[in-house]
DNA sequence: CGTATTATTGACTCCATTCAAAGATAGTGG
DNA sequence: CCACTATCTTTGAATGGAGTCAATAATACG
């Protein structure tokens, strides 16, 4: 739980999806000072629980994660979905505490900028202090888009989630066609609010309509095109 | 659509909701170097359009207003609703262009902390970065929240509408138990992803079982408890 | 190989939407 | 000040999309 190496953000790899994203040589060096690395989780363990005190802002740095917040019947909701170069723990900022949950959905490392060197960051690197706002920035227009798709048809929630995950792995060096769902049918559901059989409804839907190939989790996009016609065809409201 | 004036955060009664919250005398006094206000609008006026250059970070100082972003069918969705003390304008801090609209919902001022004081006040004044990553993660938390509350009945939906919004007057010294929506059914309907027709039924259905009085658009909420029930006792998914 | 978990598929149900029409309210100009 | 109009709201009836329940099938796991 509290293994933590130094880290170079200079050769990470993810220098330009993740905090040093547009930073100076000089500034990513500042940054590299105070960031940690820890530990490899396995899938199901926890890089914060709801309640934790809030220890920083964490960079997922290979494998990916679930945000998960409970509500007052005590049913989990999966809010996002995390990957490589992406921060979180944004939901601690405000009260000190951890309002959601953080888990590994497969082998996954992260980093962590510490909440102690924050204050002493915004004075030395006020460049960082700017980026990390446009994270911020990005997430909360990304949950917005999340909040407007979820007034949508099951139909458009699914083939939004599909695009976008293809969209993130693809500029993070993975295969945009092809790729494993970390997720089960009951997760997508209950992160698209949709019920686990619509779930495996549709996604049959989107192969006999050749516009996906379904084996288990694996998922291949046939025509891309044809899936994104779903997004802007449909009616409005 | 440019006139501003010196402001002095010191003595604007919402400091302990605002920006300010927490900081020191001469904190505050610095910020309120750099803040201006902007001349009051009237109902249906913009704060910013959806495309403008981000100029910075808005607060209302008295009245409401409404975040408004199109879908690509070219729906409007409204996505908060602001009052007194609440910062708004995050939405352009990722690309420099606002991915929203904020429009009045009745007369109302505001200010405006300028995007290119900024990082000077990042060096300056840490505790006021900190502060405003604070609201940041309230205005996550607060998204999420409204994530969650999208997958519940309609119901639930505008119960914890009306709740929200009497705790949230009540905390500005407004009454918590009589206010006038500044919303059309339409529009709070659109805010919870409800066909109107719905919220005008159950308004009506709020009002027959003793919850509320619904006079146009005066509500008064007779039994919070039993408001605040409808919350707890239904059930899980 | 057997067991537990996960996924598929069908039938039925219901909540909320849509369509439609009437009624109330607010705003405007004569 | 009242009439007129546009907008907003209420109410009813019918429809439909997605959920629930239930049973079977496939996959992963020890």
């Amino acid at each position: 739980m509290s293994k933590f190496n130094q880290v170079s953000c200079g050769n990470c790899g993810l220098d330009n999806i993740c905090l040093p994203r547009g930073l100076s040589q000089q500034e990513i060096n500042s940054i590299s000072e105070v960031v940690k690395a820890k530990k490899t989780l396995q899938r199901g363990e926890f890089l914060y629980h709801e309640g934790d005190n809030f220890r920083g802002i964490l960079a997922i740095k290979s494998g990916s994660a679930k945000l998960v917040a409970c509500d007052q019947h005590g049913n989990e909701h999966i809010l996002n979905i995390l990957l490589p170069g992406e921060l979180l723990g944004f939901d601690g900022l405000s009260d000190e505490k951890h309002s959601c949950a953080a888990i590994a959905l497969e082998t996954t490392s992260f980093c962590l900028l510490p909440a102690d060197s924050m204050e002493e960051l915004f004075q030395n690197v006020p460049s960082m202090t700017r980026e990390l706002f446009r994270h911020s920035g990005e997430k909360m227009v990304e949950d917005k888009n999340q909040l407007i798709l979820s007034k949508r048809p099951a139909e458009e929630r699914l083939a939004y989630f599909l695009i976008s995950l293809s969209e993130r792995l693809k500029r993070r060096g993975f295969s945009a066609s092809e790729f494993k769902l970390s997720l089960s049918r009951q997760e997508i559901g209950n992160h698209l609010g949709l019920a686990l059989e619509t779930v495996s409804r549709l996604l049959k839907k989107f192969q006999d309509d050749g516009l996906i190939l379904v084996q288990n989790r694996f998922i291949t996009i046939i025509n891309l095109q044809a899936l994104r016609n779903l997004l802007q065809l449909s009616d409005s409201d």
